[in-house]
DNA sequence: GAGCCTGTTATAAA
DNA sequence: GTTTATAACAGGCT
C-alpha cells in the first residue's frame, strides 16, 4: 500500500519525465474519484511535483491537483494510444505523447483539484525524511502526545506524516521498542534510537523503490509499472512465524488499533 | 463463500 | 480536551 516511500518513488519517477509538460486533455471515468473541477487543469503546465506525507501534489501554477492513493491507487505513465486498464479512473493527456493514468481497483483513492493546499498543510504533521524533522522535534512530540501507544503515535498523520502500517511495524522493530508501549515511557536514549529508525527505515525503503506486497491488482507499482524491492528487506511485517533477525524468536502477529501488528515478543518486549 | 487487508474519516464511547 | 474503538468505504484474494 502506498505510504511515504511509495509516494516518493512515484514522485521521483515522474519528475524528470513530466515536469514542465502541459496537460492537453483530461478524462474522468468515475465521478467519485474526483473532488473539484477537472476542466480547470486543461492547458495547465506541471510546474512542480511535491510530496506531503502520503499525498502527491501537482503544482499547476495557481492551481493544485492532489492525489491520495489510499489502498490501491496507482499512477502509471504511458502513451496516448496505449490500452487502458479496466480500473482506470482518470487519464491526463500531456504534450509529447505522454499520458498519466490514475488506476484504482478499490476506489478509495481521490484526486482533488483546488486552488489552495492550506487545509492539507494544517492537517499534516512534520515530514519525517526532511532535515526539519529533528531529534528535538520528536522529543517535543513525546512531551505533547506521550500518552499514546507508540504504534498509534507513529500512524497519526497530524504528528508525523507518511508512516503507514508496514513502516510503523518496521520502525518499532528497528528501534527495539514495543509498539504497545506508551510514548512517554520511552527513555531519552531510546527516543534517539526511534528517531534514527524512522529516518533509516523510510530512506532505505525509498532507495529500494518501495514495498510491493501481495494482492496482484492493489500491489504497489512505480509509474513505469515496475515493482519495488523493499518487500525483500522487511524484518517483521508479513514475517509472522519467521525467526527474528536479532534473537531468532518467532515473529508474532496480533491485532492492535484494528491493524495487523508484527513484532518480536523478545527483543521488543 | 465468509472473512481478510488496508488509509482515512466520521462517529461514538470511555 | 484526549484517547480509543468501531464502522464505513470496496473488491480481489485466500
Amino acid at each position: 500500500m502506498p505510504e511515504l516511500p511509495e509516494v516518493e518513488t512515484i514522485r521521483l519517477g515522474l519528475i524528470a519525465k513530466i515536469q514542465n509538460k502541459t496537460i492537453v486533455k483530461a478524462e474522468l471515468f468515475q465521478e467519485k474519484s474526483l473532488i473539484g473541477n477537472l476542466d480547470a487543469v486543461s492547458l495547465k503546465t506541471i510546474k512542480a511535483i511535491i510530496r506531503r506525507g502520503k499525498y502527491l501534489l501537482f503544482d499547476l501554477d495557481h492551481l493544485f491537483m492532489i492525489f491520495h492513493l489510499r489502498m490501491s491507487g496507482r499512477i502509471i505513465l504511458t502513451h496516448h494510444q496505449a490500452e487502458r486498464s479496466p480500473y482506470t479512473k482518470a487519464c491526463f493527456y500531456l504534450t509529447e505523447d505522454l499520458r498519466l493514468d490514475f488506476i484504482d481497483v478499490r476506489k478509495f483513492g481521490r484526486i482533488t483539484i483546488s486552488s489552495t493546499i492550506d487545509d492539507l498543510q494544517k492537517a499534516l504533521g512534520q515530514e519525517p525524511v526532511s532535515d526539519y524533522f529533528t531529534l528535538q522535534s520528536l522529543l517535543a512530540l513525546q512531551q505533547k502526545k506521550g500518552n499514546r501507544a507508540l504504534k498509534s503515535f507513529l500512524l497519526d498523520q497530524s504528528l508525523i506524516c507518511g508512516i503507514g502500517n508496514i513502516y510503523a511495524d518496521e520502525i518499532c522493530f528497528e528501534a527495539s521498542l514495543s509498539p504497545f508501549m506508551r510514548v512517554k515511557e520511552i527513555s531519552e536514549d531510546k527516543i534517539e534510537d526511534l528517531f534514527f529508525a524512522i529516518k533509516h527505515v523510510l530512506k532505505k525503503a525509498i532507495a529500494s523503490h518501495g514495498t510491493s506486497l501481495g494482492h496482484g491488482l492493489s500491489n504497489f507499482k512505480t509509474p513505469k509499472g515496475e515493482s519495488g524491492r523493499n518487500q525483500e528487506k522487511l524484518s517483521v511485517y508479513a514475517q509472522e512465524g519467521m525467526k527474528c533477525l536479532r534473537c531468532s524468536t518467532k515473529i508474532q502477529k496480533v491485532r492492535f488499533a484494528s491493524r495487523g501488528t508484527h513484532f518480536c515478543p523478545k527483543c521488543q518486549g
